[in-house]
DNA sequence: CACTTATGTGGACCACCGATCCGAATAAGC
DNA sequence: GCTTATTCGGATCGGTGGTCCACATAAGTG
């Protein structure tokens, strides 16, 4: 890649990065290319499609996701380790705005640059599930994608101005529906460590 | 109103209905007035804005709902009210792809043309609710706005094509969170009737 | 019925969006 | 220093929501 390629590569990076933080996911891509100083043609050129630089912007977070799943695999118990993860989850949605349409859309697009981040994410959650379900800790009656969708509406609530004040505590619902723990279902929201 | 405005206005409300419920709430504008053989700008004149084209749609259904709410109120036991008008408020979002979002926008934007009638909406909920938690079915640390939230996020996850069909199944494990009838929170997703 | 007037209409227009094309600029290799 | 292959970005296209105003027309009046 020649030299001045590489720097418009990186200057758009970063310019999405910020643009996306400010404004969602669904900034407009001219707002990008002006805030890296290059042509809109040239960021198109780069990620051809918006999906393509989101993909390339999140690799590395997704990375980090699925990265920490292993950890918490051998780190955590069982319990603890699907409950938090699902928080670094949700939590880590709150950075992009909007981002978990498209992601929800990516699953069941395979020409979508981000499918395969999805799947492997969704990879991930499904083993931690897996494991919580051996030690008796979840629900037997979902799966990996069903994990994958509520963590989806939980992040879509944050997404949300009017109900993001609630996602919080609506987390603590939504795991207490997922664990078999001692008081789930009850007044106890939060689940216990 | 003169005889013309008023069968104009009658044709763009039918046409939204058939466009909205083909294409969704983002259907342009455009494609609406086409189909009622109109201009855009006359569409804009009768419904200056795209939330007041769709509070005059939804309206009815609006009014269907919140006088369900009262009726199950006094033909239901608490819990079966309450979980059935839940399950009746996500089914109807389906017809109307996308418009959770149009409504938590404007559950906090006073100004918006839905505000009312999400409002109202909220009020019918957040009474079952308070009418299950006083029989002691429902949890009581969450409110009318929590259960709108839930309500939000399953509807949302069914306009997602790849998640809609785990969305039954969702609304079951989200629901026994909500209860706290036994078995609430284990393996048994629906819960007794 | 004819005429005036107040109201409704919709094509033309604006700024913005994502996307594409292609002549101009420029870095890499000799 | 020159050639060549690559990269760049302004111009352009069809689309969006929204505004304006000359025109058509329904309603009211003599």
């Amino acid at each position: 890649m020649r030299a001045d390629a590489r720097k418009n590569h990186d200057h758009l990076l970063a310019a999405a990065g910020t643009a996306i933080t400010e404004q969602g996911v669904d900034v407009s891509l001219r707002d990008i290319a002006r805030r890296a100083d290059v042509g809109l043609a040239t960021l198109l050129r780069h990620f051809p499609t918006r999906e393509a630089l989101l993909d390339a912007l999140l690799r590395t977070s997704f990375d980090e996701l699925t990265a920490q799943a292993a950890e918490l695999e051998t780190s955590s118990s069982p319990e603890d380790a699907l409950v938090s993860w699902l928080r670094d989850c949700v939590a880590w949605t709150t950075e992009y705005r909007g981002v978990t349409a498209l992601m929800a859309a990516a699953m069941e697009d395979t020409e979508s640059a981000l499918h395969a981040s999805c799947v492997t994410l969704r990879a991930a959650g499904a083993r931690l599930l897996a494991r919580a379900q051996d030690a008796g800790a979840a629900r037997t009656d979902i799966d990996g994608t069903d994990l994958f969708a509520l963590v989806a509406a939980l992040a879509w609530l944050g997404d949300q101005p009017s109900l993001a004040p609630r996602a919080d505590r609506l987390f603590a619902v939504v795991a207490s529906a997922v664990l078999t723990s001692a008081g789930s279902g009850g007044a106890e929201g939060r689940p216990r460590r």
